[in-house]
Order: structure tokens, then C-alpha cells, then sequence
DNA sequence: ATCACTTTATGATATATATCATGATCTGAA
DNA sequence: TTCAGATCATGATATATATCATAAAGTGAT
């Protein structure tokens, strides 16, 4: 297995054997032919903020997230819109490389981040010998773009405050399952995520600081008032 | 095979060996293979304005549309947020079938539709037992919701102008294309899908008639300057 | 044909959000 | 350490959009 280190922390070696993501992921994948896999898998290193995907790459990789945080995100030249923020043992590439032959989004490190990459001509084979792999990789599938577009509609639906809110009670309630955390994104990422102006997305921070429903230090985020935040995510 | 007709209109039987859409749909899937599907196939037809799928319906069918139009949307209550319009060819109910046991969305005819169902448990038998089904299933899930994620960011980055430009455009060049056209939708449905509200839609389009760059006639549009409309769609 | 209801339409006004300006603070590179 | 650039912060103002009000036109049911 190769493995290919763009920076200095160490991990135990993967042998996906016993990968502890595996049943997650490939529930129906046997033993052996876990080795078409295994073979060729390629374990990926990446610091916080480097690019792991750029839109516009030819699509080679499944790749899933074994640890970290990232972003899935589109450019136009100017402006970024920040689509999902993906965590672990979620498929980070899954959205097009079904369909396309260039990822049609960019992806990149919110944290130091570790992918395990599997060629997709071994996915494709696969998913011939297996039909239950087939069929658990649909549901995966249908899974990951549900939730996405499940959330833009959340967001589009709220005005600015809510969608800060929501944004917040995001990362407590999904992503980190704690009421104090460290933001992993910039306040013009809140923005590019929520679709509002990074002042704006600053001010209503201080707001609800200002009215003691959170505590900012920094980066770091302290839910106060839980079911204060609630209410201005569902109702602005 | 069983009809069931809700209104008068009379069209051909289809018979699903020389189904015109079978090959569009199921490349990989062979003459004796088809006979699991049209054993069990149901084709339904449905009034403009009817519901096709309710959502929290438990799901049992897989749904195509072979004629018509449907709109994709989301109930809170009080608002509906359009998320996409299909025409046929399209996999109505593509978006969950794999990974829930309800529908996450609603979806009605915006015009006198056809859709044909078949079982869930036959897709899924269908694709234990050919791989090339599960494959071409899985390139088509890849493709619906990349499409529809694609949409909502081209949305979400417009302002109104641009938004009911963009609107326009698509009729004009995905659903129709034509540049005179029966709106499918009423204004109010427009703001739905635009996410801006149904007085402002009504305006904007009244501001196009009045430059000159499209002409209305009630629910019937023609785009009078494309360039123009092109332009409003990329920089508001 | 009539009536209730929805849709389309337009203007006036209120509100939400973006933009511009300025400065403080943080961060990474030399 | 220092400096340049990014990020965070806040106020003032401009702009975009929503809301409210009113009315005409269209639509379906009786």
C-alpha cells in the first residue's frame, strides 16, 4: 500500500481488513474481495487548507474521508459557494463520479484531513462481481445528495440571522456533537456557505453575543442559550 | 399490465420490449431481463395540477416520467420551495428511493403527465442480477442530483433579475426549447422555485415586457431579445 | 351568468441586506 | 521581529427585496 505524506503527524498504517470504517462503508464486501481494494487504495494526507479536489480534474479516485474536515465548494473566478462541509466517513467525491469524467466541484481541507482513495476502475468492478456493494453504494448515493440538498433548502428558507443560527447549531449538533467548538471555517466562509455578505455574517455574530446567546473568543464558539438559538434558526 | 386513467385522453399501450424510452433508461437491460419489469409495471396517468407523490408517502415505486411535466417540491406548512421541474425521460422519484422508506419530497404535474412505476422490489432484483443495470442506475442517480445541486447554486448566486432570467432561460432552452413558450408555472410557482417573492417575479417580468425584451400574452411568453435575456441572466 | 377565489398587476412604503469606509487584530513569511 | 495581507469588527449609507394595499383580470363551481 502506498502512501503518500504531505505532512509530518503519523497514523497507523490502514490494512482495511480490519478497517474500522469498513463495515460502515461496504456492509456486504467479503473478505477477499476486500483485496481488489486493498490493493490499489491509496491513503492520502492533507493539511488543513490544501486542495485535495479541484474542479475541472479528471476523475480517477472514490474517495472517502477517514479523518478531518472538508469543504465541497464551487468557483466562478470570483466568488466561492461553499456547497457541504463533509466529515468523517462521509464520500467525498461521490456527487459526479458516477456520471462525469471531471469532478465538477473542488474540495479542500477545513482541518488536517486523511482520505483513502480506491481507483474507480476497481469501484466499477466491484460493483459487477457484488451487486449488494452496487446497491449499497446507491444508497450511499442517494444518501449524500438527500442531505444536501435537504440542507441548501433548509438555508434558503431562512433569512440571516436563522441561517447563522442554523450554521452554528451545524457544526454543534452534526459535526462536533458539543456546544463549544472551534469554528473550522473563516466568517467569509460562513458567508459563502449561507449566501450573505461576510459583514453581515460578523454582525450577527456580535449580535447574538451581544444578547448572550453565544460567547465568541476568537474561533472558538460557546453556545449559551441553546434553545435561544433554536428559535432564531427556525423562526430569523 | 395494469392502466389506470385518470382522465380521458387516450394513448398508445406500451409494451416495453419496444419501449421508445428503454434504451434511453436501461442500456444494459436485456429482451428477457424486461419481462421481470413489464410483469409488474403500472403506467398512471395524472391531470395538470394533480399530485403524483406526497411527501412521507412510504415508497414502493420507481417512477419515470414518459410524458408531461412535473414539478419536484418541498411543504413546511405555510411555504413551498420548488426544487426542480422534470420533464420526461426524467427520473421522477430518484432522489430518495435508494436510501429512505418515505418520500422526502412532493411531486405534481404541471401538465398532463405519465409516469410508469415499477416496483421497487424488481429494481432492486433487477439489479442484483445485472451489474450494468446497477452501474447505468447509479450514472443516472449521479446525473439527477448533480443537475439539481448545479441548479440551485446557479440560482442561489442571481440576484431577482437574474434569477427570473435564468428561469426564463430554462424553459426557453431545457424544457421547451423554443423561444415562445406557455408558461407551465404561475408567477407565484416561479417565486417558489427563485426563492424571491411572487410581486417581485410579477414586476421583474413586467420590467422585461417593458424593455422590450421579452412580449407576454397571459401564461404565454416569447423571448423578443435573447441576448438580452442572456446577458440580465448572467450579471442581474 | 354569477359569485367566490385565485392570479396578475402596480404603487407606496418598510425592511433586510449589501456595500463602502475605517480601523483593530491576527497570521504567516521573510 | 517586522511587515504585508488577511480576517474581524463596526458604523454609515445605499440598494435590493419584501410587505402592504388596492384593483383588474382570469378561473372554476354552481
Amino acid at each position: 500500500m502506498e502512501v503518500i505524506k504531505t505532512n509530518s503527524k503519523k497514523y497507523a498504517e490502514c490494512t482495511c481488513i480490519e478497517c474500522e470504517l469498513r463495515t460502515m462503508f461496504f456492509e456486504n464486501v467479503e473478505r477477499d474481495e476486500m483485496k481488489i481494494i486493498c490493493g490499489s487504495k491509496i491513503q492520502h494526507y492533507f493539511r488543513k487548507g490544501e486542495v485535495i479536489i479541484q474542479e475541472g480534474d479528471p476523475i480517477r479516485n472514490f474517495m472517502y474521508l477517514k479523518s478531518g474536515l472538508v469543504k465541497l465548494y464551487k468557483s466562478d473566478g470570483e466568488r466561492e459557494q461553499i456547497i457541504h462541509i463533509a466529515k468523517p466517513y462521509d464520500f467525498v467525491s461521490i456527487l459526479s463520479v458516477f456520471s462525469q469524467k471531471e469532478y465538477q466541484y473542488s474540495v479542500s481541507a477545513l482541518d488536517d484531513s486523511i482520505t483513502c482513495n480506491i481507483a474507480m476502475s476497481d469501484i466499477f468492478e466491484m460493483a459487477g462481481k457484488n451487486s449488494s456493494f452496487a446497491l449499497d453504494m446507491m444508497k450511499r448515493m442517494s444518501e449524500v445528495s438527500d442531505r444536501i440538498i435537504q440542507e441548501m433548502l433548509e438555508v434558503k428558507k431562512r433569512n440571516l440571522r436563522g441561517r447563522v443560527a442554523f450554521m452554528l447549531l451545524y457544526f454543534a449538533n452534526v459535526i462536533y456533537k458539543n456546544d463549544s467548538f472551534e469554528l473550522p471555517v473563516s466568517r467569509k466562509e460562513i458567508a459563502e456557505y449561507i449566501g450573505m455578505s461576510t459583514e453581515n455574517v460578523i454582525r450577527t455574530l456580535s449580535e447574538f453575543r451581544k444578547d448572550k446567546v453565544i460567547k465568541i473568543f476568537g474561533k472558538t464558539i460557546e453556545i449559551v442559550d441553546k434553545e435561544g438559538l433554536d428559535m432564531i434558526s427556525r423562526l430569523g
